[in-house]
DNA sequence: GTCTATAACGCGATAGAC
DNA sequence: GTCTATCGCGTTATAGAC
């Protein structure tokens, strides 16, 4: 059992590196058997098809993306009450800027985009994203639609950071577009602090 | 001549069509044959490696967007003189948001980011759009870091949008995501339309 | 300048021994 | 459950006739 596990462990954690390096399309099963160090026969015993063992890499990176977000979002014991002010602590965590977005980046990979199961994993990462933003602005007092499209906004400027920072080679051009954002954000709703930051 | 010309400009606009749906890695030299009509002895005439047709294709689909961009944010004789305004006809252009950026997608391209010619391509694209998106603002009277920040978020906001309507497969995802930002851009120039919109 | 034929390689997947 | 060997295919690129 314990090299059961083991093994296919290895196999997956190899994969979400690979994957998140390069996308499924460009990952082949011959580099994740080389960087997990296990053999081939036992790749395809675990993972009879490609498919499967990109969608078990993709939904474990999802399910700690979302987990993430929710430690930003949701107002923990030791966390801020303010709700802007979650939102803004989820646009301002620390990310690897020139890596680029694990999931977001799939968006891009024709591989990801022609397979339902991967397809649908990407799609449900980000509609709960922006269920959980959409909420938290709610607790702001603002209306269903306004809360909606600023939570559209802030997902996108984290997404687009990411874009542009691999595009300039530059990790600050995806923290610039924060601050851009925060900014305006925070000077709409509280007219005292306009244009002083 | 004009067989030259036409077999070299066939081949170039099949593979612009191509990178753009699948990226250049996934794109196959195979693949813009077919789209083309022309020969396989031609192709590598004209473009003796994958290389030197991807810069051709993407270098010329690079023109085309920065042209559409200043169209947008130049102050022409019939555009708008609000340089605000500009900025906003930019985001609300019409996109084809489920294509995703043809340019911007590049940045998850491996095949792209690996090629010192192609990665130069697309930084150079998005600092010159970066840097005509940061001039029209100045002219709203607004500090340098200011406009540069508020670039980098206007650009991010359309590259976000492209990746949330691919992702939850709605157009409207860009648009909200456009709406977003402009509200609170505008608001919190103007207090007087505070939360009104 | 364009054609057909083919080389050399990596891909995803399978077979069958152990 | 893991191994090695191999299949059939598509890839990028080249060779050499026309």
């Amino acid at each position: 059992m314990a090299t059961d596990t083991d093994a296919r462990a290895r196999l997956v954690t190899a994969a979400r590196e690979l994957i998140a390096a390069q996308g499924v399309g460009a990952t082949s099963p011959r580099q994740v058997l080389r960087a997990s160090g296990v053999g081939q026969g036992s790749l395809y015993h675990h993972f009879p098809t490609k498919h499967d063992l990109a969608a078990a890499a993709v939904g474990a990176t999802v399910d700690d993306a979302l987990a993430a977000a929710r430690r930003d979002l949701d107002p923990g014991p030791d966390a801020d009450d303010d709700p802007v002010a979650r939102v803004v602590a989820y646009l301002e965590r620390p990310r690897e800027a020139l890596a680029g977005c694990k999931i977001g980046r799939l968006t891009s990979d024709q591989a990801v985009m022609d397979d339902g199961t991967l397809h649908d994993v990407v799609t449900a990462y980000f509609v709960r994203l922006l269920d959980a933003v959409t909420a938290t602005l709610r607790e702001a007092d603002l209306p269903e639609d306004v809360a909606r499209d600023r939570a559209h906004a802030a997902v996108a400027i984290v997404q687009g950071g990411y874009v542009l920072a691999r595009a300039t080679g530059d990790p600050d051009a995806m923290r610039a577009a924060v601050r851009g954002f925060v900014h305006v954000l925070t000077t709409g709703l509280a007219p005292d602090r306009q244009e002083t930051a």
